[in-house]
RNA sequence: GGAGGGAUGGCAGAGCGGCCGAAUGCGAGGCUCUUGAAAAGCCUUGGGAUGCAAGUCCCCGUGGGUUCGAAUCCCACUCCCUCCGCCA
């Protein structure tokens, strides 16, 4: 959540920053149930000082055996125990309904943000396609270069190849749930090792649950707003994970870091689940749009000061992954408008699919500011010996495989009908170069 | 699932219902002594709300209750430990 010092204090910029996002956010409710809270709670207080301080005087009174005194003391802290109690329960409820207005606000864009509303105002930061070089080159992909034979969407060549089969996974589960088979299955779970090796060298490899508590959703930012987007299994009140930021996230919740910890790098590989509640139609075909998917996730806690190279350390180790696989993409700045509620700050990588000419997001790269840590009170200890401060956190897809697979047996296509697979999940696939034509 | 035991400050560990936000030990930080270090001695050492400040208030797993007054008594829940059952 966002501070409630910074509303107090310069309201109409944190209106302004609200606006920039198109958010509907009534701030002046927020400021007057804030206010009643904080002049109800001083006179609870005042009560309950009066108490202690005429229950301290009644054992004083006890003690010198004055049974008159006594009784009339605590008489008086009787009655004033009557006030104590309306006013505790005025404050309960203020400080509820606070709680809970703060908990819808989303975080506040960074001023460095573009302007916009839509995905159309997003800004494209940099874009890059394979060869001819081992660099790459940092341009838009030449449409001229895919074949017509890589004009094909991955559904097709998934069922024509016998490596994804959706009417299967329809049958177990529903729509948009798919089942891999043979080599497609090896090679979504070649992606997952790989991204997850990748980063064993300054990311801590966690293996989180994926059905948590409610406040554990809540502490990222899932929680309240989004109920709908997530399952929840009402008998044990446990939530299915929409992607590892949100035990990642929690993971240290509640807790004060030292400052020589810090940056705390994590990464978990875990299956994700989404309802996508409405999102029936065009962009639902195949893997692109899918209740389950696999995803390897890079977290990270700092100190505000490492904020900024952190994010850049983890959108460079996403693009690392894309370039290794061979799969033409660009960064995409997104706009105040579509950003996620917790971000101050969102890159995107999308990845160009010959299949459908669609660029698709294949991983979203967030600063969260201290947003999160406020919600999951995670601090740090600073190393000046001033008290305790909010971390900042950051996540960031290494890879989230499914949609990464579509692009890659569209791009790796042959004429013969054969896909011809990257050079860098070999290893991973028993020496595998290709998934045979059938 | 059944039966017991437990939850207190960074850790360990006290705590007759009445200055207990909490003894003591360890750890950590500072200082003294020392050429330096060790040892010793002295001091400091939780978090939060509100307030310009002084201060006031809250927090002893969580939430209720009893009481003039609760870390201490009662109830519920959560988590941890031990044993039994079940199980990958």
């Amino acid at each position: 959540m966002i501070d409630i010092q910074l509303v107090r204090r310069d309201p109409e910029r944190v209106r302004a920053a609200l606006a920039r996002r198109g958010d509907d956010f009534d701030l002046d409710r927020l400021i007057a149930s804030d206010a009643r809270w904080r002049a109800q709670t001083g006179r609870r207080d005042e009560v309950r000082g009066r108490i202690k301080s005429l229950s301290r005087d009644v054992g004083e009174a006890r003690r010198a055996e004055d049974a008159g005194r006594t009784e009339e003391l605590a008489g008086q802290s009787r009655s004033l125990g009557q006030e104590e109690k309306s006013l505790d329960a005025e404050v309960a409820a203020l400080e509820a309904e606070r709680r809970e207005l703060l908990l819808l606000i989303p975080n506040l864009p960074d001023p460095e943000v573009p302007d916009g509303r839509s995905p159309a105002d997003n800004g494209v930061r940099r874009w890059w396609s394979p060869g001819p070089g081992s660099e790459g080159r940092s341009e838009p992909p030449d449409p001229s270069e895919y074949g017509p034979h890589q004009r094909v969407p991955h559904w097709e060549i998934g069922a024509q190849l016998g490596v994804l089969d959706m009417e299967r996974g329809s049958k177990l589960s529903g729509s948009m749930f798919p089942v891999y088979r043979g080599l497609g299955a090896k090679l979504l779970r070649a992606m997952n090792a790989m991204a997850l090796d990748r980063h064993a060298d300054a990311f801590e490899e966690i293996r989180p649950p994926t059905l948590v508590r409610t406040d554990t959703m809540v502490s990222t930012g899932h929680l309240p707003k989004f109920a709908d987007d997530a399952y929840h299994i009402e008998r044990d009140d446990l939530w299915a994970i929409p992607t590892s930021e949100v035990p990642l996230a929690s993971l240290r919740r509640g807790e004060i870091l030292a400052e020589g910890d810090l940056p705390v790098r994590l990464t978990a590989g875990t299956s994700c689940f989404r309802r996508e509640a409405g999102s029936a139609g065009r962009e639902t075909r195949g893997v692109l749009r899918v209740h389950e998917f696999d995803k390897v996730e890079l977290f990270a806690y700092t100190t505000p000061r490492q904020a900024q190279e952190m994010f850049g350390e983890i959108v460079g180790r996403a693009e690392g992954l894309l370039r290794e696989l061979g799969l033409a993409y660009r960064v995409v700045d997104l706009c105040a408008g579509d950003l996620g509620q917790a971000s101050a700050r969102t890159y995107d990588l999308e990845v160009y699919a010959p299949g459908s000419d669609q660029w698709l997001e294949v991983s979203s790269v967030s600063w969260c500011g201290d947003y999160q840590a406020r919600r999951a009170s995670i601090r740090y200890r600073p190393a000046d010996g001033s008290g305790p401060a909010y971390v900042h956190t950051l996540n960031g897809s290494a890879l989230a495989p499914g949609r990464p697979w579509a692009a890659l047996v569209e791009t790796g296509r042959q004429e013969d009908g054969s896909v011809r697979l990257p050079e860098c999940l070999r290893p991973y696939l028993g020496g595998a170069a290709e998934i045979p034509a059938p």
